[in-house]
DNA sequence: CGTTTACTCAACCTCATGGTTGAGCAAGAC
DNA sequence: GTCTTGCTCAACCATGAGGTTGAGTAAACG
């Protein structure tokens, strides 16, 4: 699911920015305005806009209508989206971590001198991002 | 601090790349040299080695000495910071949206019309980001 | 009605990013 | 010493991201 990838990709670079993340930190606290939201920046209302639609295209903002203002709203649910995929390889490599402690404690016990080459360098054939089978 | 932000955002930015977050997912299983990584890839040996740049300074990796080998080590610590972030305003966002709805509630029993603009569309005086105190 | 408010869209500029190729360098192999 | 392996560095190119200004739209206000 090259979609999943994707989406992954636009929430990531979405918060890669300052002022988006800081925008999102804002709307934690509460809906705004595009006015709202562009006053404390040194930048164009449009510039801001901007930011918005790349937030939107992420979907970590909705955008609504109420007159001639846009509220915007954090939809924190893709929040969920990377936390998991961030859980998933951490947990991995800190299981790994602990085996490798392991494997090096019951090494030192035996008096092997061949530490380096042992276990690590793992070859390239692993499940690539779950190509194809992201949750 | 915007050393704090700057790295978030270096963090945020590596893992926007498909490619990248792929080499992270395999590094999870295990440390793997430039080579290594470079093979399921359709691009250069230098457009990896950039890659690898890119997460080193990130933070997300580690790359050490092997004779001309030059094994790379995943750094799962700063899946912490990107926790961190993403759970503090998570966290705000739902508790917001409880209170939201416990607001909305209470006016149905009411009776009270205008719901729309009663709570919502909260100015911009927010803590931006905590600036000055990230954790 | 025309004006003001709150925005978006379009065009443009500049600089960063991801890719390329070609050269170079360090360390084991011969 | 030379060759090969495994990589990095440098230069270049195309695209995209973040910024700008100027024009346009939709709804309230006078």
């Amino acid at each position: 699911m090259v979609e999943q990838d994707d989406r992954l990709s636009r929430v990531f670079g979405a918060l890669a920015d300052p002022t988006r993340r800081d925008m999102v930190a804002r709307l934690a606290a509460g809906d705004a305005t595009v006015g709202e939201l562009a006053a404390p920046y040194d930048v164009s209302l449009q510039a801001v806009s901007k930011h918005l639609k790349v937030l939107e295209e992420a979907g970590l903002v909705r955008r609504s209508r109420d007159a001639q203002r846009r509220p915007v709203h954090l939809d924190a649910e893709v929040f969920d989206l990377m936390t998991k995929w961030i859980e998933r390889y951490r947990q991995q490599a800190e299981e790994r971590y602990q085996r490798l402690d392991q494997v090096l404690a019951r090494m030192q016990g035996a008096g092997t001198d061949d530490t380096a080459s042992a276990d690590r360098t793992v070859s390239a054939d692993i499940p690539h991002e779950q190509r194809g089978a992201a949750g």
